[in-house]
DNA sequence: CCCCTGCGACTGGTTACTTCA
DNA sequence: TATGAAGTAACCAGTCGCAGG
């Protein structure tokens, strides 16, 4: 038993709800003027849902992960038989047709647990008119978070995921959006058999601290080690091998390169810190040596007369000849050599052709 | 009981890419 | 056909808050 979706603006959109057969949408069917945007759910079994197939043309590279969706569900389509004797699905015609959505027990209408605190459908109202309120940061996964989540292991979070669906579809009408939430509802009456249902308690407010296992650690470190990023596919592998949801999976390795990086800038701060301690220790020493060698300057006034030694650098083979001239050039005024140096060393690179 | 740390999860911003008018 | 706007996904930096030591 799973459910179908669909949008439009006729009060029947699934002709299979009536004929137990093809759920087929038109690509002019999803083109349908969505300011006239209505909402219709159908409850049937699973032959039936399978036999919903969206024309999706918007097939961005990135879209991978939902084309692997839809290619299921034509697999299925075509494995499953059309004569499938099933009892008739039930036919929900929510927006704008007929308001059964009511969140007040009390009310005529059909509520749903998902929506039963934060979107609240009016009657008679348009999809505009929905009232999405209270809703918790927690419980509102971002349209990514939404397309990953489809995972079999994320029936809890399903439920989200098609209540911002739900919000979403209803606020932008786009196509991409019709299929995600098929792909929600679809999933949302898979049995929780997975730890992800332990992300919320019955009553769907709070979300306990998730801790994975050693194991899943273990698996993701290794996995980490092979590649930091992952793509769709690996990340809907891996999710799976690990019975995560794939949201988990790419939040642990946005995390994992985080903290990679922080260890990394920490190394690099160390060796930096060492690197100046070096340098300052070098820079004391040359400081003290030039205390000493202006000292020397005082207690020795002749020294200027020394001769200055000049060095000579081959720039072939880089030896350096050492040449004793008089050229010391003392300041006529100060008495001191032009250059702050006692000795006027330098290093000449000329062309030594001859060594 | 309080504090600290690790870490899963979220938010907002940025960027690259695709689609469409 | 070129182009700009809009949408989308992926990523990152920063942060929150829970759980365990």
């Amino acid at each position: 038993m799973e459910l179908a979706l669909s949008l439009g603006d006729t009060p029947k959109p699934f002709s299979l709800l009536d004929h137990h057969t093809n759920i087929s949408l038109s690509q002019s069917q999803q083109q349908q003027k969505m300011k006239d945007l209505g909402f219709c759910m159908g409850l049937g079994n699973k032959t039936n849902i399978q036999d919903l197939h969206f024309n999706n043309n918007m097939s961005s590279s990135k879209d991978k992960t939902d084309d692997d969706t839809c290619k299921k569900l034509d697999e299925s389509k075509s494995s499953s038989s059309s004569s499938d004797p099933s009892p008739p699905p039930l036919q929900l015609d929510l927006l704008p047709f007929t308001p059964v959505l009511r969140s007040p027990p009390h009310s005529t209408g059909l509520s749903f647990p998902w929506l039963s605190k934060n979107v609240i459908v009016e009657p008679g109202s348009q999809a505009k008119q929905i009232k999405v309120h209270d809703v918790k940061p927690s419980t509102i996964l971002s349209d990514q978070e939404t397309r990953e989540d489809s995972s079999p292991n994320n029936s809890n979070s399903q439920t989200s995921s098609f209540q911002m669906d739900f919000a979403s579809i209803l606020k932008n009408g786009r196509k991409r959006d019709l299929e995600l939430a098929k792909t929600s509802l679809e999933l949302v009456e898979i049995s929780n058999c997975s730890r992800g249902m332990s992300d919320e308690d019955e009553n769907g407010l709070t979300r306990k601290k998730l801790r994975l296992t050693k194991e899943q650690s273990a698996f993701l470190e290794d996995s980490f080690k092979e590649h930091s990023t992952l793509n769709p596919k690996q990340k809907q592998a891996l999710a799976k091998q690990l019975n995560l949801r794939p949201r988990q999976v790419e939040v642990w390795f946005q995390n994992r390169r985080a903290r990679t990086k922080l260890k990394q800038t920490e190394v690099d701060c160390e060796y930096l810190k060492r690197c100046c301690e070096t340098l300052t220790e070098e820079n004391r020493r040359l400081q003290k040596e030039l205390q000493e060698l202006r000292a020397l300057k005082t207690t020795q006034p002749f020294y200027m007369q020394m001769p200055a030694t000049t060095l000579t650098m081959c720039p072939s083979c880089e030896r350096v000849a050492t040449t004793t001239t008089h050229t010391a050039t003392v300041s006529p005024r100060t008495q001191q050599p032009a250059n702050s140096t006692a000795i006027d060393t330098s290093i000449k690179m000329s062309n030594m052709s001859s060594c």
